[in-house]
DNA sequence: GTCTATAGATAGATAGAC
DNA sequence: GTCTATCTATCTATAGAC
């Protein structure tokens, strides 16, 4: 049944979001797809074999997501948008736990070179549509920061992470505008 | 023997450092510092004890890090400084390590609203060093900027890592100049 | 081809020896 | 107070049943 490997797929995702890369194991997975460990093992043989068909998911869909974020034409909407992304715990979960098995797992490294290419060329994007000259500083500034913002949010879970992170990303991206100009 | 906890203490990050938290165990703790594992539990009878004495040791080091920055006193010479902290990837898996913890263990935010606080006052003394202005807003920027270059050159680890986040950080300290001034 | 019982390794914690 | 033998739970992987 074909099927199952796509409720392995969907247990993944959710034992990530939930526990993070320590809890992702074989036996949690398949008692949350409804499947008996040994089960499991017969589509996915080992634990990294597993891991690369869910980061291979996982970053398609952050790249989805981040596709969600190009159409702010004003400086404000995409401060308030890619702030709210940021702050999207399941989410940061999810690629910090992958990121972490990626420092451990080179075979992992490939997707994440693909992940931050994919999300500069986006960033770019996003700069035109905001008038602001798109250089690859600007870009990775604009990255870095999200990813940053992320980290922390979820490593310290503060009330205003949302808004604080709007206000800077604003403030950024004023200040890029200023620079493009002057 | 007290001194057996300094040496569960330094095994505890040299696993962190090298393994990153999904490797943190007692055996493998107790094996670095040369204890039997029924041993390390007497010092700490739970692994969230001791995953808690060693995020203080490891919180307070990554302060005194970040103090080092401080004296810099053109844009240039903090971006490349900043830089080069960013892309030592062993203090990038041990903090990494630790706010995934925090997600999970909530004693452990403390700790990351403390080095969180700490890295925004150190900002702004940078920032005035440097005669711009410290606003939150860019205090937040650089930190947010400092920790996503570190996790994506971590999970990417690309060569030209340290270059490309000096640049960057540079380009930003120099529209927060201008920013500042017009 | 699909699924399971079971082996073999490793984890964390405790009761108790010295 | 210091240290260890040992128990129980949990993990990954394989050999083999259907």
């Amino acid at each position: 049944m074909q099927d199952h490997r796509q409720s392995i797929l969907s247990a993944s995702l959710a034992i990530l979001r939930e526990k993070g890369y320590a809890g992702f194991t074989q036996p949690r997975v398949a008692a949350a797809a409804g499947l008996r460990q040994s089960h499991l093992t017969y589509y996915f043989p080992t634990r990294i074999d597993l891991l690369m068909v869910v980061a291979r998911v996982a970053i398609d869909r952050q790249l989805v997501a981040v596709d969600g974020i190009l159409t702010a034409s004003s400086v404000r909407k995409a401060a308030t948008t890619i702030a709210s992304v940021a702050v999207r715990h399941e989410n940061t979960r999810v690629i910090m736990a992958l990121a972490q098995a990626a420092d451990q797992e080179p075979a992992l490294r490939e997707f994440f070179r693909e992940l931050a290419d994919g999300i500069i060329v986006r960033a770019g994007k996003l700069l035109i549509n905001l008038n602001i000259e798109p250089t690859d500083e600007r870009c990775y500034q604009l990255h870095s920061m999200s990813v940053g913002m992320a980290v922390i949010d979820l490593a310290t879970a503060r009330k205003n992470g949302e808004r604080r992170a709007a206000r800077t990303l604003e403030a950024a991206l004023t200040s890029m505008r200023k620079g493009a100009t002057g």
